[in-house]
RNA sequence: GGAGGCGUAGCCAAGUGGUAAGGCAGCGGUCUGCAAAAUCGUUAUCCGGCAGUUCAAAUCUGCCCGCCUCCUCCA
């Protein structure tokens, strides 16, 4: 029995999908104007795992993530870019691709955008401002907060009590402050589209109503982000979504914790984030994603260069022990193994104690040399993404040379000439690894 | 002010009533000319503090201390 914690309801409970054996789950995608940070793809990590597991366990999963490609900050930033927003934000999938991919996420079903949904958008709002939920004003459109009885319920929060907060744009349009804006109208010849309202462009909160419920239906089994989108990203969705069609808008409601740098949010706003790219200069992809499943998906991580370093030496762990060749074929219990693992699985997708799993089979791998270990623990890594490549290291020729040399001093028991060409290769960056009578050159990551 | 989360070995991190997973580092052994790499073994009488419930608590209750997030765009 899978359980998942959902934040509608803030516990853990069996889950149970609408349709035996479909599950259908949209995740919140990214506003598209700068390059991924490690935040995202911690993100995309923990929806990637949840999207594995489930279909380990034999479900035909559809996946759906939106690309959010108009909003202030593209527009923005293609201002100081001097480049039309959308050529930003295409240039930008693009790169969240080239990220997506070297971390091994697999691909959504659809990833639909704002531009190409524009009518499916403008088509809801219209049947919103019918329903009596949204008023228009100058040419923008508000959702009427007030009119919706369950507002705040994702958030756990009162309508008085963020008042109390005070932090609330102060808009004159708005009938009450924390009403939000479903339409916006032109300012001085933005990207704008015509309406119903005149030109312009779709707030931020609607488009995951409008195709979500374009491809998923009205009720579907998971919706997922950050954890920052609880309120009043995904708090709005449901307003709208369930505001028009008196029904739940998905069953399960769950957030990723954040990435965190010395204990502080990462975040563009106070610098301190790390861009993916900038981090896979360091260390391998799989080391960064073995470093997310390390923690659990709910709880904050705190992101450092020791703590990365200290996981790709647990990761060389695991790949080296598949490289393991000749392995014996007698019959052993691997099951347990496998039980194990889908019982950690299982409780909320807890990759950390599934990892404990892999370890163990690892160990038990090297230890016993039998192949059927081998083939599990390639079963289970793919269940978490991991994809180990035996990596063809291109070795320079000069430092191949050395280590002939070297490997000819060692055969004459020159030992002090064997250790300085080890000391001229190691300068160089590189590692002679010795066996009996030959040797192996790895390059050290700097 | 309102809502929520976290505090477990040197570091990272699981564990939500039955007596502390796993990783990194450290230590000891194997291998090696010596190393490195690899490998095997080992490493918390104790879970922020105090009180309480219970046969039994890291796990439940109360209070306290420390840290973080959301309430504005944000994965």
């Amino acid at each position: 029995m899978i359980q998942v914690y959902n934040n509608l309801i803030h516990k853990k409970t069996e889950f149970k999908s609408l349709k035996k054996d479909t599950v259908n789950m949209y995740v919140c995608g990214v506003t598209v104007y700068d390059l991924c940070h490690i935040g995202h793809a911690r993100a995309y990590v923990s929806f990637d795992i949840i999207r594995r597991y489930l279909e380990y366990r034999g479900y035909k999963v559809k996946y759906i993530q939106n690309f959010t490609d108009v909003d202030d900050k593209i527009i923005n930033r293609a201002i100081e870019n001097k480049e039309d927003p959308l050529d930003l934000s295409t240039r930008m999938i693009d790169e969240y691709f080239l990220d997506m991919d070297a971390i091994n996420i697999k691909r959504a079903d659809i990833y639909p955008k704002v531009t190409t949904h524009i009518p499916e958008i403008i088509s809801f709002i219209e049947k919103l401002i019918k329903k009596g939920l949204a008023y228009s004003v100058d040419g923008d459109v508000y959702y009427d907060v007030r009119k919706f009885k369950d507002y705040g319920k994702l958030s756990n929060r009162k309508l008085a009590d963020m008042q109390a907060g005070a932090r609330v744009d102060i808009n004159d349009k708005k009938v009450y402050p924390l009403d939000f804006a479903l339409w916006k109208a032109e300012k001085e010849n933005e990207l704008s589209w015509d309406s119903p309202w005149g030109k312009g462009r779709p707030g931020w909160h609607i488009e995951c109503s409008a195709m979500s419920m374009k491809y998923l239906g009205a009720t579907f089994d998971i919706h997922g982000g950050g954890h920052d989108l609880i309120f009043p990203h995904h708090e709005n969705e449901i307003a709208q979504t369930e505001g028009l069609t008196d029904k739940p808008m998905a069953n399960y409601w769950v957030h990723n914790g954040f990435v965190r740098i010395n204990d502080e949010k990462m975040s563009k706003s106070l610098d301190n984030f790390f861009t993916i790219r900038e981090v896979l200069k360091q260390v391998d992809p799989m080391a960064l994603r073995l470093f997310f499943l390390m923690t659990h998906y709910r709880m904050p991580i705190n992101y450092s260069d020791t703590d990365i370093i200290e996981t790709s030496k647990a990761l060389s762990r695991i790949s080296h022990s598949l490289t393991l060749n000749d392995l014996k074929d007698d019959a052993v219990d691997v099951e347990t193994y496998r039980q194990e693992f889908v019982s950690a699985m299982d409780d909320d997708f807890n990759t950390a104690r599934a990892l404990a799993v892999v370890f163990d089979l690892v160990k038990q791998l090297n230890k016993t040399l039998n192949i059927n270990y081998q083939i599990l623990l390639k079963e289970l890594l793919s269940v978490l993404g991991i994809k180990i490549e035996q990596k063809e290291e291109s070795i320079p020729k000069e430092i191949i040379a050395l280590a002939e040399k070297r490997q000819q001093a060692r055969i004459d028991k020159n030992w002090a000439k064997s250790d300085e060409y080890r000391d001229q290769i190691s300068a160089a960056g590189f590692a002679v690894k010795d066996s009996k009578d030959s040797f192996e050159i790895i390059k050290i990551n700097a």
